[in-house]
RNA sequence: GGUACCAUAGCUCAGUAGGUAGAGCAACGGACUGAAAAUCCGUGUGUCCCUGGUUCGAUUCCAGGUGGUACCA
């Protein structure tokens, strides 16, 4: 498992090792799995995977509907394929539900009803937050005692999930940590923060010297569709839209991508299993997956 | 060279009728169970340009210095 922040090189060190174990890739990324949105997620491009294999990258379409029990679903599946031919294969990745996800296990919950789902948000959007906390103080005090009360989509998906199952949502939350029939050794890659902040900021001016805002332009019809709530995107249809200019855009699209770095981390550092390396030090990588390495 | 104005947080700037200071943006920290590149919460981080003077006390007043801007030469 190769995971890190956004733009701090995650691919290539992937490549890298996956060569040199003479292996494959599962991606572990919630955007890079459509296929319509290459140019802004940094997908591997074609060149790259020609070096090696990769998987749920371009696989899904932005209209599909997916999350993270379905992605440790296909995850799990390929990686079961895999292992029948590899000894070791790669996640690479930095969606921290999915790795999660995979690496743990999630609750089997149903998948829920666009219909519950809008007619929720309407309440949302007229009647305000207020009312659908009191609807699930009813449903279910539990939950409602522990969750976030300022988060409307906490509220919300509680609500949604007690409509869709007749139950507490809090009943049906049991925290799986599922064993899995392989072993996860954890890389984490991080380096200087202001590195890393100028990696990402000119990696956005790359996206927008290549076809980004093409990509864009080209999506504008779908732009309410959740997979293109994306950093890059969201900024560009406000552009595009004539809401802001294109400098800010870029601005804007840099800023949150650092916001987003950020968050990762600080989602990552709580994982004490995560062995921490700078990018460049791949050599010490393989010496960790050797030694490591249970047959 | 002369005159005027300015110098406060990473940036743009407020302010203190003399009691060591606060906004916006940036930044930093955190939460996270099917929308997760989503969504939400929290935190001012400071030789108030330097050196003297007045004062119980100076970022604030005074003098000089340094740097910047504008105008005049």
């Amino acid at each position: 498992m190769v995971l890190g922040p956004t733009g701090i090189g995650k691919t290539s060190a992937g490549i890298i090792l996956a060569k040199e174990f003479n292996s494959v890739i599962i991606s572990a990324d919630s955007r890079q799995i459509y296929k319509e949105i290459p140019v802004g997620t940094a997908a591997p491009t074609p060149d790259q995977q020609v070096l090696v294999p990769h998987y749920l990258i371009g696989s899904h379409s932005i209209h599909d509907y997916y999350n993270a029990f379905e992605f440790e679903q296909d995850a799990l599946k390929l990686s079961e394929l895999l292992f029948n031919i590899h000894d070791i294969i790669f996640m690479v990745g930095g969606s921290m539900m999915y790795i999660d996800a995979f690496c743990n296990g999630i609750d089997d919950l149903p998948t829920v009803d666009d219909q519950v789902r809008q007619g929720l948000m309407e309440k949302y959007k007229n009647e305000g937050i207020e009312s659908i906390r009191r609807q699930l103080k009813q449903l279910d005090p539990d939950f409602y005692n522990q969750v976030d009360l300022k988060n409307p989509k906490r509220v919300i998906h509680a609500v949604e999930i007690c409509i869709m199952t007749g139950k507490p949502y809090s009943q049906l939350r049991t925290n799986p940590r599922k064993n899995r029939p392989f072993q996860i050794i954890k890389i984490g890659l991080d380096m200087d923060r202001g590195q890393l902040y100028d990696r990402i900021n000119q990696r956005v001016l790359a996206m927008m010297d290549g076809n980004l805002e093409k990509e864009a332009f080209g999506l504008i019809e779908h732009q309410k569709l959740n997979a293109l709530n994306t950093v890059g995107y969201k900024e560009l249809f406000e552009y595009l839209n004539n809401k802001i200019s294109k400098e800010k855009a870029i601005e804007l699209i840099q800023r949150n991508s650092r916001h987003y770095a950020k968050k990762q981390l600080s989602w990552f550092r709580r994982d004490k299993e995560i062995n921490w390396f700078h990018p460049s030090h791949v050599k010490e990588m393989i010496e960790l997956i050797k030694t490591s390495h249970i047959n």
